[in-house]
Formats: structure tokens, C-alpha cells, sequence
DNA sequence: AGCACGCCGACT
DNA sequence: GTCGGCGTGCTC
């Protein structure tokens, strides 16, 4: 009986595709087979193995796998299910899902390659005449034919190119792809060149590593070296049996030449190991840091002991159930996880923790070795994608507890699932920006729903939707009212910049207040933290003249002035100029710069502190991988003052000595057309307001604002998340925003705003259509707050209502139903952010 | 996303 | 007549 197979190939946008399962090929659910797809071969991963034929599948174009990459399941089965319910939840491809799933390197791709057949054009089957004419009496200056004999030239003597090899080629010699390309099929047509199928890539990249071993000759006999240092690096192998890395001989002054002595006089052997890449190993260092930190915390406070016991008997049930950790910062909530997951390793389950983009400091990874032992992996954004190819295999063959680890650890492959920890489950980078556009803490809780875990959720300041959830008594919610110590929540204090402005004139960026708190914080020799939510020196340069400002030409925004390198940048597009002498618009000579970035800040104190120590941190200054954990590890032993930056330091290391904590313009952000503003708002004062005082001395906050009296900034000083969460629940409500309805936002893209509106239009009449009205509400189109972007004019309509599987079935409906614009136009399931 | 196909203006 | 630039549609 023939069987078929349904295969996820990573082509975006793309449904699962069915294929024969060859006689005698057994393949399972999460094994990568190789199929045709197009006139491609790519890797795919296995989701069903039937008997028949899926409905609505033509059997006449089902393709035959070509091959099986895995015998058994690669990604194991419950997240090969999981990525399903991605895809469908999102309103994504299942390509786009199982990508987000799969290790690094996990791809085999087939690419061409082609050889001279041997044959000439006449004598080969169909010649082309056209071809044979060219080859025959050119002129010259038949590029066409000119690029054919480049081909020819390259794969003489019988050589076999792959085609991005021999593509290259060409390109040096001045053929452009297309006609490289053109130049192969009218080759290939002719008989002259073959093609064959070559697959590229590997399907895992262990690395491997040179050892050296002594021979068991050596061993036995005690040999004697003939010089002293083979006699040491003799000595040094015969204490390691096992073999010593090369790398490690190196470091211990046994060069290469004593080691190829020993060989050459059979005392000892190389052998190549397979070893793991170690994303500790840079931690290593700070292990005693580590076991501090850990030996630190050993008494837990009343409110964690007691929190602990909730959770833990909760834990114990080993059944599905979530808990809102909500405990204001500095309340010791990274100690109740740790304690929670050991206790529940102890019970033989394993623990996924979640944490956000830029959490994870070597400092943490150490404390958690320290806790975990070797049994702990770590999958980060910012490691290798080596280092995270060799974490996820651990993991996959068992061998770790606990996987620690951003977004998309959410598909580590991890069996036993007893428990998963959501950290800072407010912030916004667990949602991705890109498709699969999926919410790594939703898809969490939908992962431990199916394996029966236990969810824990911790913030200081909980999103609206997680914090609705426990008020309706979906989640458990436990709180920790106090930080550890009982150390005060730092003193915030409003400064109305209006105030300001009309006492020291238009000007001003370091209120009097703030330059007087950092003035004495430099004097006491402790530090502070000045942030500001914007990069850059001005967000705009003016004519003083006519009013024009420089505006990107591919988005609908103005540009940010950057001093260092005297160009106005876009921060959607990457776009710079540099800054002209003169308006463009009507040559007045006076430009001006306006609105604060932190680059101006940094100037500004650097200008009214003479010799301050100051480190700016943005986007701008950080750069390469580690380059913060750098700043951010000499901002710790205090070779710096002050740090600028932007929401990047607002969230992570904990710095005892930092008593004062600046926020240039709490206003950032406020203005947005997103209803988001205010709970963003909020968050980050709290956030970052808790970064004051985690010593011994009371921490003081000062956030400079035009709006003293905005509610998100008014109860951000009094840390009230309640009053905050009631407030911003009646807006969300009176406007059906999440959470009190589900939304959905659908953004077209066109090369005119006429043609992007008139396709949100039918999209969105159809979506109307498509959902029973009292279930389904489209709003819109209108043009996206942000019209242009990157080029492109983008409309933008939303589709809200109670019921989410009625709204996301309307919209998936609408768009499938013109797959012709299906590269224009985004959806995103519960958007985080509608601009 | 690739990749092929096919249409059309440019050039010989 | 080709060449080559670009929009369109498909991938089991």
C-alpha cells in the first residue's frame, strides 16, 4: 500500500506538501527528509505518516521523497506539534514554523552543479542552432555568446561546479547572474553542459578538536623523552591519560613541534574529538561570583518562603496550571525560580526557563551552573549559532534538566517537562517581529498546557493580559510586596520640564534637580543611570528659515542627527546623508537640531561634569556580541561614573552601588498612536526605577516629563501596579484593545498608497464577510501610522472580537482567498505593537 | 524564498 | 531576431 508523508519544507508561507514515502522508508514524525520542491531539493521534517491521500491533494503531482536525512524523530514529536499549532495560531506556513523550531544547521540544501557534457553542440541531441551560429563566427560584442564560452571556460577539463561557485566565477569576469543564468539553460538545452544534483551542508556541525594521548607504550614503559620539554609535555600526557586538547597545550607552553617530537617517536598518538562548543566557558571566570551570588540568597525571605510553598505544592500536583509571580523589583524572584526548579528536578522533571532578549549575563550563567551543575543549557540569541547547535544536542539526547533561554527556547528539545518559568513575561521581545510572528510566552504556556507542566509567569510589572488572567482566576497569582532586606523602593521624584523651561528657557535637557543629584552622587563617589528611550544626538534637523526638516526618502520619518559621524540617519532604513550646509528646500543656511537623543545627554554631561567617567549605551556604541556585557562589567567595578543609555540598561545587572537613577524624558513613547504607550510607558519607569538602590543606601529616582499628571507616569512613581492595571484596563476596554478583545492587524504593502488602500480595502471587506458580524469587527483601512517604510506606502486595518478562533478563521480566509498579494501583506495575531 | 516562464522594449 | 529586465505564479 502506498503511504504518504506530510512534509514541512521551510518555504515561507508555504502549507505542508505530501509526498510518496518510497517502498520501504519508514519515516517518523519529526525526522527531515530530503524532497523536491519546485526544481529544487530541500530539507523538510516529517508531520504525518497516512495511508492516503490528504483531501484536495492532486495525486497526479505528488512527488516521491528522495531521500531519508533521519531515522529516527530530529525534532521530537511533541514540538513538531507545537510548531503546528504555531502555524496555525499565527496564520503562518508550517515552513515558517518548523524553521522556528529546528537547531542551527539543520538544512541540507541541494544546489546544482554542472560539468561540460563532452558533447558538441551539433553533435548533441536538439542542438540549437542559434547556439552552434554564436559559437561559430562571432564578431565580438555578443555578450550573450561571451558569457556561454565564460561557462565553457570554467568547466573545462572536466571540472564540476556548483552553481553559486561557478556563479561567483562569473561575476568577477563582469556576467551578471541573470545572464549566467541564461547562459546555463541555453548550455544545458544544447547538450554542451549537464547538470547533477549536489547536496551542500551537513546535517549537524559537531566541532571537532585535535587531542593529544600518550601510547600505551609510553605508559607502560615510562619511556624517557630525550629533551627537557618533551620530558615535561611527557609528564603532562602521562598525568592525562585521556588526552590533553591541543589548544590547552598551547596555553601550558608545549608548542606544536615538542608534541609532533612525541609522536614521531611513538610516545604519543593525535586524535580528533568531538567537543562541545561551551557558552560557559567565558563564565568561567566568574564562577566564584556564582557561588557567591548563590550562597548569598541561601535564606530565603518570609514572602519567598511562602511563595515558595504555594508554588511548590502547585509544582508538586505535576498538572497544568499557571501562576503570576508578581513581585516588585528587587523582590528576590530569580531565588524562587531557582529554588522552584531545583525542587522540581528533584522530582525527576525537567525545567524550561524563559528570559528576555538582553537578561542573560555570564554573571547569571554562572550562578545557574553553580546550581545546576553540568546539567543546564543555556539557548541565547547571543551565543554562537556553533554554541547553540551544541546546547540543543545535548538537550536533545537527554542530557540536560534545565534549559535556560530566550524566545526560541520555547522549541527546546526537552522531554519530561515539569515545569516552565517565564521571566519578565511583560517584555516585548518575546514576541517576534519577523514571521512566525508567535509570543514566546503564549506558546509556552501552550507547550507546558499539553505536557501537563506548571507555568510560572514573573514580573514586577505584568503585562494587562496576564495580569486579567489571574483576576479572572485563570492564573494563580502570588505576590512579593517587598524587596529582600527590606530595602526601601527607591524615591522617585517628578520634574514638570515646562517648570523647567520657563525657569532656565527652552534649552534645558539635565533639569536643575537631576544635574544636582548627579553632581553629588560623583561627590559621594557612587553611580548613577541616566536613561533616555532615543538614540542619536537630535531626532530631527530643521531650517530655521522655512520650517523643512530632512526626511528619509524611503520612510515617513524625519531624520536622527548623529554628531560622531555628521549624518542624518533613518532608524527604520538604515538610510544617511550627510548633513548639507544649506536647507534642500529653500537654502537657508541655519539648520537646527531638535528633540534629545542620548548622544546630546552624554555631551551634556560630559560638558557640565569636567572629567566625569561615562559610558553611552545604545545601539549605537554596542555593536558586536559582548560588547555590553564589557561596559556593563566595568560600569560593575566602578571604572565608570555614569551610564547613558537607552531602555537597554534599564533591564538586567543589578549594580549595588547605583543610588541615582535619571530619566531624561519619561515622554518618549507616550506619543505613539499605539495603544500600548501607556502600559510601555509604565513599565519602563518601574523597570528602571528599580535599578536605584539595590544596595545598601536608599535608591533615588528623578524622570523629567512634560505630562507629570499622565497616569502611567504618576502611578510609575508610586509604583502602584493595581491602580495602574484598573486605569488602563477601563481605556483598553472603552476602545476594545486587547485584553478585553483579541486583535488581529493586517498590513499591506504597495509601491503607492492608492494601490496599498485599495487592496486593505478588499481584504478587509472580505475579512467583514468571511466572520459573522457579531463576532467579527474590521476596522479600517486607514494609512499605517507609519505610511512609508523602507520604500513601501503601507495601509494597515485590524479585525477585533471576543471570539478568537472565529476572528482568526475570517482572516485566514480573506487572505487566502488572494493569494496574489499574499507578499504584500502581514498579519499579525495579537499584535504587540500596531504601528 | 527561489525559480521558471513569458512579455516587452532595446539593440544588432 | 536575440538579449535581458521585470512582473507573475507555483511549489506536493
Amino acid at each position: 500500500m502506498t503511504r504518504y508523508a506530510s512534509v514541512a519544507v521551510p518555504v515561507p508561507a508555504l502549507d505542508a506538501l505530501t509526498y510518496v514515502l518510497p517502498e520501504g522508508v519508514d519515516a517518523v514524525r519529526g525526522a527531515r527528509v530530503l524532497v523536491p520542491v519546485g526544481t529544487r531539493v530541500v530539507t523538510g521534517c516529517v508531520l504525518e505518516v497516512a495511508g492516503t491521500l490528504p483531501p484536495g491533494v492532486d495525486g497526479s503531482k505528488v512527488k516521491a521523497i528522495t531521500e531519508l536525512v533521519d531515522p529516527e524523530a530530529h525534532l521530537p514529536g511533541p514540538v513538531v506539534e507545537l510548531a503546528q499549532w504555531v502555524a496555525g495560531y499565527y496564520l503562518c506556513g508550517m515552513g515558517d514554523a518548523i524553521s522556528a523550531a529546528m537547531p542551527p544547521f539543520s538544512w541540507i540544501e541541494s544546489e546544482p552543479a554542472y560539468r561540460a557534457s563532452g558533447q558538441t553542440p551539433s553533435s548533441a541531441a536538439g542542438g540549437d542552432l542559434a547556439l552552434g551560429d554564436t559559437r561559430g563566427g562571432r564578431l565580438g560584442g555578443d555578450r550573450a555568446a561571451e558569457a556561454r564560452d565564460l561557462v565553457l571556460a570554467q568547466l573545462g577539463e572536466g571540472a564540476t561546479l556548483g552553481r553559486s561557485a561557478l556563479l561567483g566565477r562569473l561575476a568577477k569576469s563582469g556576467v551578471p547572474a541573470d545572464a549566467a543564468r541564461r547562459a546555463l539553460v541555453a548550455l544545458q538545452r544544447a547538450g554542451v553542459v549537464d547538470a547533477v544534483r549536489a547536496l551542500r551542508g551537513h546535517a549537524t556541525r559537531f566541532k571537532t578538536t585535535a587531542f593529544l594521548l600518550p601510547t600505551t607504550p609510553a605508559l607502560e614503559a615510562g619511556a624517557v623523552a630525550s629533551t627537557p620539554k618533551q620530558a615535561a609535555a611527557l609528564g603532562r600526557l602521562l598525568a592525562n591519560p585521556g588526552g590533553i586538547a591541543f589548544t590547552e597545550l598551547a596555553r601550558e607552553g608545549v608548542s606544536r613541534a615538542v608534541a609532533t617530537a612525541l609522536v614521531t617517536r611513538g610516545l604519543a598518538a593525535v586524535v580528533q574529538r568531538r567537543v562541545e562548543r561551551d557558552p560557559f566557558e567565558g563564565a568561567a571566570a566568574l564562577q566564584d561570583e556564582g557561588r557567591e551570588a548563590a550562597k548569598a540568597a541561601v535564606e530565603p525571605t518570609d514572602e519567598q518562603a511562602s511563595a515558595l510553598a504555594r508554588l511548590g505544592a502547585m509544582a508538586d500536583a505535576a498538572v497544568f496550571r499557571v501562576a503570576l509571580l508578581h513581585g516588585v523589583t528587587g523582590s528576590g524572584k530569580t531565588e524562587v525560580y531557582r529554588r522552584l526548579a531545583a525542587r522540581v528536578c528533584a522530582a525527576g522533571r525537567r525545567v524550561l526557563m524563559l528570559v528576555p532578549e538582553i537578561a542573560l549575563t555570564p554573571a547569571v550563567a554562572a550562578t545557574l551552573r553553580h546550581t545546576f551543575g553540568e546539567r543546564v543549557a543555556i539557548q541565547h540569541s547571543a551565543l554562537s549559532e556553533g554554541e547553540r547547535h551544541d546546547q540543543w544536542h545535548r538537550i536533545r539526547r537527554g542530557e540536560v534538566d534545565v534549559v535556560v533561554g530566550t524566545r526560541s527556547a520555547v522549541f527546546a528539545p526537552l522531554g519530561s517537562l515539569g515545569l516552565v518559568i517565564v521571566d519578565e513575561e511583560h517584555d516585548t521581545s518575546y514576541k517576534q517581529d519577523e514571521t512566525p510572528r508567535y509570543h514566546g510566552r503564549d506558546v509556552a504556556i501552550v507547550r507546558a498546557q499539553r505536557a501537563g507542566a506548571m507555568v510560572v509567569l514573573g514580573s514586577a510589572t505584568p503585562s494587562l493580559e496576564s495580569f486579567q488572567n489571574a483576576r479572572a482566576g485563570r492564573y494563580e497569582l502570588v505576590s512579593l510586596t517587598r524587596r529582600v532586606m527590606d530595602r526601601p523602593l527607591a524615591a522617585v521624584t517628578l520634574v514638570n520640564m515646562r517648570d523647567e523651561y520657563a525657569a532656565e528657557g527652552p534649552d534645558v535637557i539635565v533639569s536643575r534637580t537631576l544635574r544636582h543629584a548627579v553632581g553629588e552622587r560623583l561627590a559621594r563617589g557612587e553611580q548613577a543611570v541616566v536613561m533616555l528611550n532615543r538614540r542619536g544626538y537630535a531626532s530631527a534637523v530643521l531650517c530655521r528659515a522655512c520650517g523643512a526638516t530632512m526626511e528619509c526618502p524611503n520612510c515617513s520619518v524625519s531624520l536622527t542627527y548623529h554628531r560622531r559621524a555628521h549624518r542624518a540617519r533613518c532608524h527604520y532604513c538604515d538610510y544617511a546623508v550627510a548633513v548639507p550646509g544649506a536647507c534642500a528646500e529653500c537654502g537657508g543656511e541655519i539648520l537646527e537640531y531638535t528633540g534629545v537623543g542620548t548622544e546630546r545627554v552624554e555631551a551634556e554631561l560630559v560638558a557640565g561634569f569636567p572629567g566625569i567617567r561615562l559610558a553611552r549605551v545604545d545601539r549605537d556604541t554596542i555593536r558586536r556580541r559582548g560588547e555590553i556585557t564589557r561596559v556593563l562589567d566595568r560600569f560593575a567595578r566602578r571604572d565608570i561614573d555614569v551610564l547613558v543609555g537607552t531602555q537597554m540598561i534599564a533591564k538586567g545587572h543589578d549594580f549595588p552601588a547605583v543610588t541615582l537613577v535619571g530619566v531624561i524624558s519619561a515622554d518618549v513613547g507616550l506619543g505613539l498612536a499605539d495603544f500600548r504607550a501607556a502600559e510601555r510607558t509604565f513599565q519602563l519607569l518601574t523597570q528602571v526605577a528599580g535599578r536605584a538602590g539595590r544596595g545598601d543606601t536608599r535608591g533615588e529616582a528623578i524622570v523629567q516629563t512634560l505630562y507629570p499628571e499622565h497616569y502611567s507616569i504618576r502611578l510609575a512613581t508610586t509604583q502602584d501596579y493595581e491602580a495602574f492595571f484598573e486605569r488602563e484596563m477601563r481605556f483598553r476596554a472603552s476602545m476594545r484593545y486587547p485584553p478585553s478583545q483579541w486583535l488581529i492587524s493586517v498590513v499591506v504593502r504597495a509601491p503607492s498608497m492608492l494601490e496599498a488602500m485599495a487592496i486593505a480595502r478588499r481584504l478587509a471587506d472580505d475579512t467583514r464577510r468571511a466572520g459573522a458580524p457579531a463576532d467579527v469587527r474590521v476596522i479600517g483601512p486607514a494609512p499605517a501610522p507609519l505610511s512609508r517604510l523602507r520604500g513601501d506606502h503601507r495601509a494597515q486595518f485590524f479585525a477585533k472580537g471576543l471570539d478568537r478562533h472565529a476572528l482568526r478563521a475570517a482572516v485566514r480566509t480573506a487572505v487566502a482567498s488572494r493569494p496574489e498579494v499574499r507578499r504584500q501583506v502581514t498579519v499579525d495575531v495579537d499584535p504587540l505593537s500596531v504601528l
